[in-house]
DNA sequence: AATATATTTAACCGTTTGGTCAAATATACA
DNA sequence: TGTATATTTGACCAAACGGTTAAATATATT
């Protein structure tokens, strides 16, 4: 028998998949650069050497990790311009949803601008996948069908997209900073941000009729 | 005669200068894990142990970087709503002044923005200055005003601003994805955010109506 | 229990990194 | 010109890094 691991399955508990946790932890945090292989199997509690004798190297592992988050982060959320409802409720649905994602999991969008800026070949290759849903010809003809039924203003789909992550996405990449800029400490900063969940929808919704 | 430099000033072309614009290039692409001495030592055409005579460590050049290239990003450009004018010029010249800014450095807010993640408490020592020029207060004031006079409805100064930056910089820093979203090429890109100078302007000043 | 295979460890390796230093060179001043 | 000081260099260093390996240990199968 060639394959005799106890568990081949990394989704199990076990070595590897404590190997998957601690690496997230640190990348997310550290980013490819800064990241140590050592710190990676501190936190894992487990011999530096396991790292390599599952995942070969530190490109390796990371490239997991990143597989990972890509698939956290495209989210299925795009999917409320599916659901049934006024433009209105879907775009209040929307931000109320990535922005709820967003202040769950504030490290995810901050480490893909950051790894996307510093090492863009290595992020890049996991793009197309996720992009491929046609979400974009999909919201073209959303948008069409409103702007028929007097829902809304003619709007460039890109500029409707941008403005929609834009508007979500930026406060919570730049929290250190607008934090400090709004002078509000962390408990206060978070709370504006949900308010922003139906202030922005608002703002949103205005912005287009 | 203790200070005897040649060129004393590092504002004066040589050595000193020549480093400083070498670090900036190199800072500013890798950030300060990805970069290397060595590598700002060649671009300067230097001996690399110039840097450290110069400028003692790593930490202490990429601290003179950092505060250069903040101020530069904190901007005059707030200064527009100084400016006469009514409220939709003042946003219009917002967006036209930001938005270029932008576009003609591009590395900025993506260094700013990874480097906010990575290193907070190296950059943060820097934000305390040039935030004090009670742009909120003033910005607050004028969004009273305005809506005092019936030009726009109110809403909170924090929101008011952080959608003013949102809708500028997200689309800069993240360039890399939305490029490869909307199957744009740098050329496409560029020019869509050129017409988001005006766009963005006629969609905030809606948002506000 | 015996054997084969999978897992884990400690010690080690070559390279790269930021940083140092003594010697060499250029410059200013007497 | 001679001397002091500022500048520049190449050679070097200790530490940290990703990665390897041989030996030790655990596990499953017979």
């Amino acid at each position: 028998m060639v394959q005799n691991k106890k568990i081949p399955d990394s989704a199990q508990p076990g070595p590897e998949k404590q190997i998957l946790i601690a690496a997230k932890e640190v990348f997310l945090e550290k980013g490819f650069d800064g990241a140590r292989m050592q710190e990676i199997a501190d936190k894992a509690a487990l011999n530096k050497a396991l790292l390599h004798y599952y995942y070969r190297s530190k490109e390796k592992l990371y490239r997991v990790i990143v597989k990972d988050i890509m698939d956290q982060f495209f989210p299925v959320v795009f999917g409320v311009f599916d659901e049934t409802g006024s433009l209105s409720d879907k775009i209040t649905r929307f931000f109320d949803l990535y922005i709820g994602f967003l202040l769950d999991n504030p490290l995810v969008p901050q480490f893909i601008i950051a790894e996307i800026v510093r090492k863009p070949e290595m992020l890049m290759e996991f793009f197309s996948g996720p992009m491929e849903s046609g979400v974009i010809l999909q919201l073209s003809e959303l948008i069409d069908e409103c702007v028929r039924k007097g829902e809304m203003r003619p709007i460039p789909t890109e500029e409707f997209l941008m403005n929609l992550i834009s508007l979500s996405v930026f406060p919570i990449i730049a929290k250190p900073i607008l934090m400090n800029f709004l002078e509000k400490d962390d408990k206060e900063y978070n709370e504006l941000i949900n308010e922003r969940k139906r202030v922005t929808a608002d703002f949103f919704i205005r912005a287009i009729k």
